[in-house]
DNA sequence: TGCCATCTGTGCGTTATCGCACATAGCGTT
DNA sequence: AACGCTATGTGCGATAACGCACAGATGGCA
């Protein structure tokens, strides 16, 4: 399959040995255009919703960091001691068993926070929180955070809406997980990633699918297999690039819509401006 | 196979009618002993927990209500009018998909309240709430609910510390899901049931748990003949009684001992004495 | 230019689960 | 005591996904 894709520079650090677990790999880097966009606190959307005053009170506290592929943000039973807003990066949270299997829980980009728990009151989860997209986010010292969070009931409540929409992800992977083909779920993961970045094109391993989806590796190949010769999607060595969303979006299973629209509704200063492909 | 099951007597009306959407189930009900054991607040492991002066304010607002099997306390995308705080029964989070299969995203006793969209702020779920197993529920409505978590800081960590705990659930149901066998999630589901019980029988179809489980009732069937035939449970017709549970637990993936422990954890005044078998 | 790690393609037997059909069994009602 | 509804048991072919093995393709790098 001749596919050109546009050279790229590797730019960040990787760090994925022994963080995905099955796989061994050594992807590289999109520029990160630093100069063109400049990355600011607003391009996360949680934080671009807080009031004016919130928003000048954290600035001075937050702290610009890069999200190499691979970084592990958290592990599972980790005290969290910073809280995440991603501007351009894309996390997973990921599930891992004690036999090593996986499973992606959620997916989240800039519309998000990694961390939760920390205003919940757990302080940890059972998940791991994984960059699935290289980029960058600003991070806030959790105990910051949770004093924010107490003293400004808006952001609290932005807080809290936030994690209803993670809730209902969620709640809409184990269904998936439970009733819907590789086909399907191929589907409706390679929309959520899109959703979140701002070209049709993802960098992304099927090793690395298979991980988040868990599943065969052999599976996904079969499934975006079927997914080129609909004309779709085409893809080389890691990268994917969505031709036909519209296509995409008729092939996957009712959950990505079902997640999206009420992701919408939960967070309605999110809606996203969908790349056509 | 012959099983004795002690009688009897059906005192509260089903309403299971197009509420399981598979199955045209009417069974009984276990006689609820008002007499001997009162229903307060305080059976609700989250209403104990709270200071007593908020127990106080609340108490005159709620109002007991009894939850006979089958009954839907809320339906995907419904406004929620009402929480509900479980005293002795059990109440599954459903979703149900267009096709109509279905897959519990998590199930709550006397530990959890149904409701928390209310606080987070989305004030409807994409999921059906249905009774698993009949009993009665405190409920308050949702707008004195927000205003009373609005007020009371320590209420409000509180409720975040449960749906941190609902969020655990759901992950580890997405995960099992995904790797573990019909056998292995049956065990689990069990569990979960049992420790929202104060006895070591349930009355649940196999219909039924094959719709809790989105599985086959044939797979339940297979599953369930299995656990006897190990000496695990006894059943018959709507009643399953379990004679060995260290055993169960042994058979259980690990997906139970993880919800169990990290939810003892957030709510470690909710620790439950399990009854043996 | 050629090497080589790694990513992708494919085949094949095995297994779990499904969908369907129908048989058997338990229990309340007449 | 017989009936009938509902719950449970069982068999069977179809299918989706698995685990494994290995072949082929790609692209970075020496």
């Amino acid at each position: 399959m001749a596919i050109m894709f546009h050279s790229v520079k590797t730019i960040l650090p990787t760090t994925t040995d022994k963080l995905f677990p099955r796989g061994g790999y050594a992807p590289q880097f999109i520029e990160c255009e630093m100069s063109e966009l400049p990355i600011t606190p607003q391009k996360n959307l949680l934080l671009a919703a807080l009031p004016l005053d919130v928003q000048n009170r954290l600035q001075p506290k937050m702290e610009l960091v890069p999200l190499p592929l691979g970084k592990v943000l958290y592990e599972s039973g980790d005290t969290l001691s910073h809280v995440y807003f991603p501007t351009d990066s894309i996390v997973s949270l990921l599930y891992v068993m004690e036999n090593g299997a996986s499973a992606e829980i959620s997916v989240l980009g800039n519309e998000g926070l990694i961390g939760v728990a920390v205003f919940m009151g757990g302080e940890s989860t059972t998940s791991r929180a994984i960059v699935q997209s290289a980029g960058y986010a600003y991070r806030l010292p959790s105990r910051q955070f949770k004093d924010e969070v107490n003293r400004h009931s808006e952001m609290l409540h932005l807080m809290l809406r936030y994690t209803q929409a993670l809730i209902t992800q969620m709640s809409q992977t184990a269904v998936c997980n439970r009733h819907h083909s590789i086909d399907q779920q191929l589907c409706r993961w390679l929309l959520l990633s899109l959703d979140r970045l701002p070209t049709n094109e993802l960098v992304m391993t099927q090793e690395l699918i298979a991980n988040m989806l868990g599943v065969r590796r052999e599976g996904v190949t079969e499934a975006a297999g079927k997914l080129h010769k609909s004309g779709v999607i085409e893809y080389s060595r890691g990268r994917i690039r969505v031709t036909n969303r519209p296509k995409l979006e008729q092939m996957s299973c009712e959950c990505y819509a079902v997640v999206k629209k009420e992701t919408d509704r939960l967070l309605p200063f999110a809606v996203q401006v969908i790349a056509l492909g």
